[in-house]
DNA sequence: AACTCTTACAACCGCAATGTC
DNA sequence: TGACATTGCGGTTGTAAGAGT
């Protein structure tokens, strides 16, 4: 007997998601909520497993969600959560607003892991490294004092910034107003700009990850505007948190088909903020 | 222009944790 | 309380795009 896989892989799709597929995928959960995401697919009409959506939802579809490299102050606090939390993605993807765990394990395994090498910290202890030649333990040529010094230094400049959110939950600082945070290399865009033409111009038997690359760049969602209850709160946590909790009622706010252009079989043929 | 190598990141896999009955 | 379902998490892989030759 045994557990039942998590999905019947026959007949299901892997690898990247087309513009047709997000489309769907974000016209039912729009429309619905995140349901149960086994049932998802079968209800949207994808040929996707449940924990593919999910993965697809919450890594990349997600309006909340910010884009772009992270910022210097955002990398420095994944070093430090690093070093604090370990691998736990997750976690430290829970103090960086709009990050993804996923988002930021590649950044670390891309880019950070690099730079701690090359600065002669062991990414994975957060000390200085060893060098190959002296396997005899002798202390690497970069003095412990200074590297030491460059953590803390760091530590103690982001501190000082994290602490105002992190720490005070009625702080109105928010992800734009956070300096370090690379809002800037997020193209912002009204709401009233946000218009999403799902219908793609090129056939969807040409659909690929770019074609679905091509569809999210219209439909950035970056500087979200919240329902006006929300809007009185700054507080990008206590948003996120209506955004779970009230996401029905928001989904029913955004898909009165008055505003999305939703076709008679239910798919979106335009998505407009008004 | 064609090929190879490198980089970046989306997506998958398997296991763990949690929830439900 | 145990069995099973569902969700979450971290490690790993696949691949497109860019750089180098």
């Amino acid at each position: 007997m045994g557990r039942q896989p998590c999905c019947d892989k026959v007949g299901l799709k892997k690898g990247p998601w087309t513009a047709e597929e997000d489309q769907k995928l974000i016209s039912f959960i729009l429309a619905n909520g995140q349901c149960c995401w086994r049932a998802l697919p079968k209800l949207a009409g994808l040929l996707r497993c449940g924990k593919s959506c999910r993965l697809r939802w919450t890594n990349y579809l997600r309006p909340d969600l910010k884009r772009g490299l992270l910022s210097e102050y955002e990398e420095q606090m994944v070093i430090d959560l690093h070093a604090q939390l370990g691998n736990r993605w997750s976690k430290i993807a829970s103090h960086l607003p709009g990050r993804t765990d996923n988002e930021i394990k590649n950044h670390w395994n891309t880019h950070i892991k690099k730079k701690l090498k090359k600065m002669g910290i062991d990414p994975l202890t957060h000390k200085p490294l060893q060098q190959q030649s002296q396997q005899d333990k002798t202390p690497n040529e970069l003095p412990e004092a200074s590297l030491q010094s460059t953590i803390t230094e760091a530590k103690e400049e982001e501190k000082s910034m994290t602490s105002a959110f992190l720490d005070d939950p009625t702080t109105t600082m928010t992800v734009d107003d956070t300096d370090g945070f690379c809002t800037d290399e997020v193209p912002l865009i009204e709401p009233h700009e946000i218009l999403v033409p799902v219908a793609c111009a090129e056939p969807s038997s040409t659909s690929s990850s770019c074609d679905s690359s091509k569809f999210l760049e219209e439909l950035q969602l970056p500087d979200f505007d919240w329902p006006a209850d929300c809007n009185t709160s700054n507080d990008n946590d206590e948003k996120l948190g209506l955004w779970n909790d009230d996401f029905n009622d928001w989904g029913d706010l955004l898909c009165d088909r008055t505003k999305l252009g939703v076709d008679d079989d239910g798919s979106l043929s335009s998505w407009t903020f008004i």
